[in-house]
DNA sequence: AATATAACGCAACCTTGTTGCATTAACAAA
DNA sequence: TTTGTTAATGCAACAAGGTTGCGTTATATT
């Protein structure tokens, strides 16, 4: 289950997705508040943000775990599936609004997919 | 630096990937040889092998490090890279064979994509 | 204000993977 | 075949990301 108490935590970290509009991995969030919140208190509340359809979560370089903003989802309902980029040389993240059409696979049901580009970003590019 | 001396360990571990057509995670060959040979040595020789561009390596559900053969690699070169399918009945994982062309995004260099596909296996998919 | 319990902090733990170092064994030269 | 070089191994200790159990705190409801 998801959030039921609007506590310190929850309130601070929503705050972080909303005035950051990339993905934020675990481990950066940890060192970043892990002196005002226990990294126990701030895998967990995570874990219910995303249980709410307010984030959703992937695996980044070297099985890092991240975190972004929902667009559209639900407690129910996890749509807003897509692929996210990844910058090599400053680290940042993010997600992509296309999706890619993956040819039928005989005899096998796709139930997931998750897509990770990595290269240079915008502001790495020269 | 890759693979110099044919040992027991090399071996045995480029065996297991010529008779299994699957990719195989570091976790189950250590499982499974762990008795044999020590875990440290089967990393490195999995790290070495790679770096002969004999197997390439992957990251499945949950940032498990998987390995595979490789098809025409060089310790110079390694261009078979593919999407790869995880049943999440069974946990099978095996190497696809086409690409995923993906579309142009501005001002990003791409340099490396993974692309995870995740479902029911041929033989899980009733 | 009193109560119920969700959420928290802390310590201890788990898992996958890595590192340093002394010992062993592959392989080629003698 | 013996010897010498050093790549490869085993072991123990460690690292990092993440999880669990449990007693305490604080949110929300009455
Ligand atoms: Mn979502
Ligand atoms: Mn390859
Ligand atoms: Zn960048
Ligand atoms: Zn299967």
């Amino acid at each position: 289950m998801g959030v039921i108490r609007k506590t310190k935590a929850v309130e601070v970290l929503l705050k972080e997705f909303n005035t950051n509009s990339v993905a934020i991995s675990a481990k950066a969030l940890i060192e970043q508040l892990g002196d005002t919140f226990n990294k126990t208190t701030i895998y967990r509340v995570l874990d219910k943000l995303e249980d709410d359809g307010i984030l959703h979560s992937f695996l980044g370089k070297e099985g890092l775990k991240w975190y972004a903003k929902c667009n559209g989802c639900t407690s129910t309902e996890h749509n807003d599936v897509h692929p996210h980029f990844q910058c090599l040389s400053c680290g940042r993240v993010d997600c992509l609004t296309f999706t890619v059409p993956l040819p039928k696979i005989p005899n096998r049901k796709i139930e997931v997919t998750q897509l990770l580009i990595q290269g240079k970003c915008e502001e790495c590019f020269v």
